[in-house]
DNA sequence: CCGTATCCATTCTGATACTG
DNA sequence: CAGTATCAGAATGGATACGG
């Protein structure tokens, strides 16, 4: 893992400076004398929030789900369901606990019948949405250039540069 | 998918307002009369960028890739596996073609014995970081409560509210 | 209505071996 | 050094059936 310090096996080490909150550390290459900098975890029970963070993201659902219910406030399972349009009930219901496990969305049960459960984003929700949406802005931006990017690049695989 | 549009199959369609550039539509079902809103894409062809980036993020090593780049700027092949240390050589390979193909980092081959070929963000991979940070920092700022709702959530399975 | 359980297909990833 | 090729296992996601 990103998170597993071997320490350093290569050289000599350097501590560096802060980047914007995540810690590296500078290493150097006793032979070749090369140089580079790796991002070093600081928490040393093996939790690294930025992979953490990532793998969340990295579920196909997980970040439909923040967006939707913030745009809706609150949200009946199956509407949820019918916003997405094709997540399966299955998909929705492990991405659902998993959210909810993390303090990101709560579940409110009303005793009836048939049942209820209602959705929601909590504060923690709702301050990660500012920076999901910082991504989503910008790949609505970049998108169209992206997708020419795709077409082009596919031919030229044999330049010297590729742009 | 998200992006294919099934129009809609539950009742009355009315459009809303637009919320950072990604457009909803609210759905009124005719029954129950209930309300919810759904993302709709607004890209007729059929590419929908919000789950593009999300799918792009969903890759392990994607992001990991752009952060090491961007805080060494240049980099050999190498040097990013030794950066980021737990990376075969496979997934390497694999994921910086594909952020090559979206025009995130360049490639450079210098023509030498042995071989060599250096990496780097463009334009765009550097525009893309400020959101990729504060996805980040927002991590790190939230991991020591969250972990900590990892472990109570386990036992709660049965509470009427989670919190 | 809101799930859970089971099974299966697909995708992703890592290990290993090999090349210009 | 910087890849490519191949294969196997893990992880993920979807379809279906059933239950409180």
């Amino acid at each position: 893992m990103f998170c597993k310090n071997k320490q350093c096996l290569l050289g000599k080490q350097e501590r560096t400076y802060k980047l914007d909150s995540y810690i590296d550390v500078t290493i150097i290459e006793k032979q070749t004398n090369r140089k580079y900098k790796k991002m070093q975890n600081f928490h040393p029970t093996g939790v690294c929030p930025i992979r953490d963070i990532l793998s969340h993201l990295s579920s196909k659902w997980a970040t439909l789900i923040l967006i939707t219910l913030n745009a809706n406030k609150t949200m009946r399972f199956s509407d949820i369901q019918k916003s997405i349009g094709d997540i399966s009930q299955r998909m929705l219901t492990v991405t659902l606990r998993s959210l909810e496990t993390d303090g990101l969305i709560s579940r409110k049960i009303y005793a009836e019948i048939p049942p209820r459960v209602e959705y929601k984003l909590t504060e923690r929700g709702y301050s990660l949405i500012p920076h999901i949406e910082g991504l989503v802005n910008w790949a609505i931006e970049n998108m169209p250039m992206i997708m020419k990017n795709r077409k082009t690049n596919k031919l030229t695989t044999n330049g010297q540069e590729s742009f």
